[in-house]
DNA sequence: CATTCGTGGGA
DNA sequence: TTCCCAAGAAT
């Protein structure tokens, strides 16, 4: 979140939850999330348990785990206090370069480049003529063009970066760009080239029969399980619950030690059960 | 560097 | 109904 009255904390955490997922849907579990465990020391306190469920249906669950462990880190390397500088902040679990940036620049009017998805689209077709980003993660050269044309102040910069996505997320969009409505479109590097279509065009991700999918099952058996007071389920439970079209006879299995080792889940060789970590 | 890691509302 | 996708990070 991005209001005053809002914590540095706060900040990171809606961020985080942000990753890759609809704001509309990180919101209510934020609020709730910020009235329970208000500070870093409030979520590192936290069972992973707890943590997990109430990350509820935000996908990406590792991502609950990973604040947990920044929260973790703050504490213990920072004193409790978020740390404000690039660096420090993309030393923690689950801060990469957007979310520390994005954190500096529209919380604290620190002028650097915010380079998410969106932004990067536009420039590199507004700029280069072309139509997406040669690679996954903004290059250097990329990074020193964005801090280029962004002004001089803090907190203007902050405007630019945050236009740039909300332009990207609506008009200059990844697959149907409104280019007709466009009203840059006359200075576009793209547009003059005639919007040529880049070769190697984003992968559509498949999900049905994946492993992803079948840890999603695994996992919110296992959510569901503990909201509910129960003590994990049976290995049998479990790797039934991983069971799906389209996946192979190895699946369960393959995805159940897969978790296992993301420390996702836990095994108790007493109780025979399978639960959500401590 | 390309791949892996969920989810459910809306087109 | 089926498909598409949404403020990335870690490996």
């Amino acid at each position: 979140m991005r209001a005053a009255d809002v914590s540095d904390w706060g900040t990171l955490v809606f961020e985080i939850m942000s990753q890759q997922t609809p704001i509309a849907r990180v919101q209510p579990i934020w609020l709730e999330w910020m009235e329970r465990w208000p500070t870093p020391a409030d979520v590192a306190a936290a069972s992973s348990a707890d943590i997990i469920v109430a990350w509820a249906n935000l996908g990406y669950p590792s991502r609950a785990l990973r604040v947990k462990a920044c929260a973790a880190a703050i504490v213990e390397k920072h004193d409790g206090e978020v740390p404000l500088s690039l660096k420090e902040l993309t030393l923690l679990p689950g801060v990469g370069t957007y979310t520390a940036s994005a954190l500096l620049a529209f919380r604290h009017g620190i002028r650097v480049p915010v380079l998410d998805t969106n932004v990067r689209r536009v420039l590199v077709r507004f700029l280069d003529g072309r139509e997406f980003p040669p690679h996954t993660t903004p290059s250097k050269a990329e990074t020193m063009r964005a801090d280029a044309i962004l002004p001089e102040d803090g907190h203007h910069a902050a405007e630019v970066s945050l236009s740039l996505m909300e332009f990207g997320a609506l008009v200059c969009t990844q697959l149907n760009p409104s280019c007709d409505e466009c009203t840059i479109h006359d200075n576009c590097a793209w547009a003059a080239a005639g919007f040529p279509k880049d070769e190697k065009r984003p992968t559509p991700q498949p999900y049905a029969g994946t492993d992803r999918q079948a840890r999603g099952r695994i996992m919110k058996a296992l959510r569901t399980a503990h909201f509910e007071g129960t003590d994990g389920l049976t290995k049998r439970k479990v790797l039934d619950a991983a069971r799906i079209d389209g996946g192979d006879r190895y699946q369960p299995t393959r995805v159940y030690r897969a978790l296992l080792k993301d420390g996702m889940i836990v095994y108790n060789e007493d109780t025979k059960r399978v639960s959500l970590p401590r």
